[in-house]
DNA sequence: CAAAACTCTTAATCTAGTTTAAGAGTATTT
DNA sequence: AAATACTCTTAAACTAGATTAAGAGTTTTG
């Protein structure tokens, strides 16, 4: 149930049975089906929620109604608007289920008397926060120095196993461009790869 | 010398005399002329530097000879290429002066001697991360969902500061077009502002 | 199991942003 | 104080990517 969890967290730091109880403790399971809402834009976010299995995505809706996606989330994955998170606001983002999906989640309370009881797990989360980071400034110079076609071929040597998952549109939507044009790209690559 | 370190940190934890002293004697005081490198592409990023007066740039170059910027950095400010930095291999981004600068640097061997000694400094990292994860997210999130004409828009309310003080040059490559672009951005303001 | 609702593709037309070029105005350097 | 190097602007020609539309194939739903 939560061998996932504890294992991603091993990774970082060493923790007791102990610790690992106290931790787990603050958790609740939570499953949602295909198409349902985990968080809708104007609500806080009161979770931040550990992916066991299915996934998820965060985006935004702009004026005109279009999509566009900040984060896809699969097993083993962290996800939730962390600034509605943080600051108790209410969301700009929906983060919704495009398959079945497990997750554990954690409040902000839970987390901040885990942080308190025991501070290791802030070196966690501060760790995690990097790596989240760094995969977003490598997005954004990604972004603005490459053509769609070098993102969408980086995107599919990063995230292998996302190609095979997600439906088109959901990856033209994370790269910023059309699916027509994702179409496009994918039959010009056909005829050029060797 | 550090007044603006110490009150940037006390603005998320609190700090014992003992605590800054101990702090502060980790740092070392550095400063760079105008055009200088703080750190070259290939190099390792030893040190995370906090900027006490001046103004830095951290960016890529890309196959063309094309500067992509990622992010600029004045008083006030945390600069170093994370990934190197945290990985000790070798960077992929360079970061330079735009005006001659003072700035105090930590090695990882201090910042990790830190976090052992005084895990509270782990609370402080954490929270600057998260704050810096918010900006990249919603730069990523406008950089596919808006014109460009809006993205300067945002910036120049975002960060005033950085208008008057950086050529445009500089803002359009971080906004991740031509400064040819830009200036028609600007011109077409001017006739439609009411 | 039929109908509705997505997903992917192709193609024509359109546009936001790039490229190239050239000139005028400011800083920097010698 | 002249020479060199940046910075900003304007404008014409070009292109990566958007838009619109329509059809075929696949899932989902009632």
């Amino acid at each position: 149930m939560s061998d996932l969890l504890i294992s991603a967290i091993e990774k970082h730091i060493s923790l007791t049975a102990k610790e690992k109880e106290q931790f787990l403790s603050l958790l609740q399971s939570k499953k949602i089906r295909k198409k349902q809402y985990f968080l809708q834009e104007g609500e806080v976010c009161k979770y931040t929620a550990f992916v066991n299995k299915g996934c998820l995505r965060s985006y935004i809706v702009d004026n005109n109604g279009f999509e566009h996606i900040l984060q896809f989330a699969i097993e083993g994955w962290w996800v939730g608007d962390i600034m509605s998170f943080k600051n108790e606001t209410p969301s700009t983002q929906n983060i919704d289920a495009l398959e079945d999906t497990e997750m554990l989640l954690l409040t902000r309370e839970g987390q901040q008397q885990l942080f308190d009881q025991c501070p290791k797990f802030e070196r966690y989360f501060r760790i995690i926060m990097e790596n989240s980071l760094i995969a977003h400034q490598t997005r954004i110079l990604e972004n603005i120095s490459m053509p769609a076609m070098e993102r969408y071929k980086n995107f599919a040597k990063r995230y292998p196993a996302f190609i095979q998952r997600l439906p088109q549109t959901q990856i033209a939507s994370y790269l910023g461009i059309t699916p027509e044009f994702l179409s496009k790209i994918r039959h010009q690559m056909m005829y050029q790869k060797p």
